[in-house]
DNA sequence: TACTAAATTAGAATAATTCTAAAAAACGTT
DNA sequence: AACGTTTTTTAGAATTATTCTAATTTAGTA
C-alpha cells in the first residue's frame, strides 16, 4: 500500500481511511470487517464502497483476497509470497512466511500455466484449544 | 466411498443416488452439481437434501469439503491427502497427486496444532487459455 | 405389520456479495 | 476559484449460496 501513492486512483476520503486499515494489517480481514471500522469515521459509508474498493486493489495488484475461511472471502494487503495458517474453529489466519520451492509435476504443467500456489494449513488455535469442545468431524 | 456399506446411516434411494454420483467423481463438484444430476432421478429432490448428505458425509470423513472456488463450495470425496489446481476462468478444479513434505516452522506450531495442509495451485487451464481474452487482474 | 427415530420436502430465512440509479465529489482545465 | 467531466459514493434493492423449519414420509427394527 505505497502510502498515497495512489496514482490513477481517485484518492477519496472513504478510500484513504480503507488503504489505511488495511495498511500493515495482518488479520486478514472480512469485507465486514473494513466495513464495520471505516463505519466508524464516515458513518455514511456502504458496504458497495468497500467491496468496490477492495476490487480495485485487486485489480491493481495490491491486495489479495483469500478464499481459505469457507465463511467469506478474507483480504490480504500484503501481496508478497507467503501462505497460511488458519483455525478452523475461529477461523483467525496467520501468515506462514517460508518459501517452500513446489513442482507441478509435467503433466498438469501442460495442460494448465500455472501462476503460483497457496498453501492453506489448517488447525485448531490455542486459544480455541483451552476453550475446549469435541473434536470430531465438527471442528 | 465404501459401496453401499454404510454403516450408522439410513440408505435412502436419495443418498444412494448421491453416494453414487461422487464415487469415483473427480470432477469437484458443487452442490448444485450434484442436485442438479440427482434431480433427474429424484425430481422431488431438494437442495436440503444435498446439503444434508454431503454435510453427513462430510462428519463421517468420507468427503472433503473444499474452499478453493471463490463462488461456492466444491466436494471431494477422495479423502487420501491430495492437493489441486484451479482454472481462475473456469474453475475447474484437478488433483495433484504428489506428496510434497511441507513442514511449518516451530513458532506456528506452538500456537497452533496444526492437523494438516493443503496447496492450491492456480493458473488457467488451455480450454480457457485458447478461448483468450485479456490477461490482467480480473483474470 | 407397527413403531420410532431419522430423512425428505417445499419453501422461507439468512448471509455474503453484487447491482442500480441518483447524488456527490475529485481532479484537470480554465 | 469556478467549471465540467468522469468517477465515486450512497441507500437500498437484487442476487446467490447456504441453512433452517415444520410437516410429511420412510428406513430399519421390533
Amino acid at each position: 500500500m505505497q502510502k498515497y501513492r495512489e496514482i490513477g486512483l481517485k484518492l477519496t476520503p472513504q478510500r484513504l481511511a480503507i488503504l489505511e486499515y488495511l495498511d500493515g494489517n495482518t488479520s486478514h480481514p472480512s469485507a465486514e470487517d473494513i466495513y464495520r471500522e471505516v463505519k466508524k469515521r464516515f458513518p455514511t459509508m456502504s458496504f458497495a464502497t468497500v467491496y468496490n474498493t477492495l476490487e480495485v486493489l485487486r485489480k491493481r495488484g495490491n491486495l489479495l483476497e483469500l478464499t481459505i475461511d469457507p465463511e467469506r472471502k478474507r483480504y490480504d494487503p500484503n501481496t508478497s509470497p507467503h501462505h497460511h495458517l488458519i483455525c478452523l474453529r475461529c477461523k483467525k489466519i496467520v501468515d506462514v512466511h517460508v518459501d517452500y520451492r513446489i513442482d507441478l509435476p509435467q503433466k498438469e504443467r501442460e495442460s494448465f500455466e500455472v501462476f503460483g500456489n497457496h498453501i492453506e494449513f489448517y488447525g485448531i488455535c490455542n486459544n480455541c484449544k483451552q476453550k475446549g469442545g469435541v473434536m470430531n468431524g465438527s471442528v
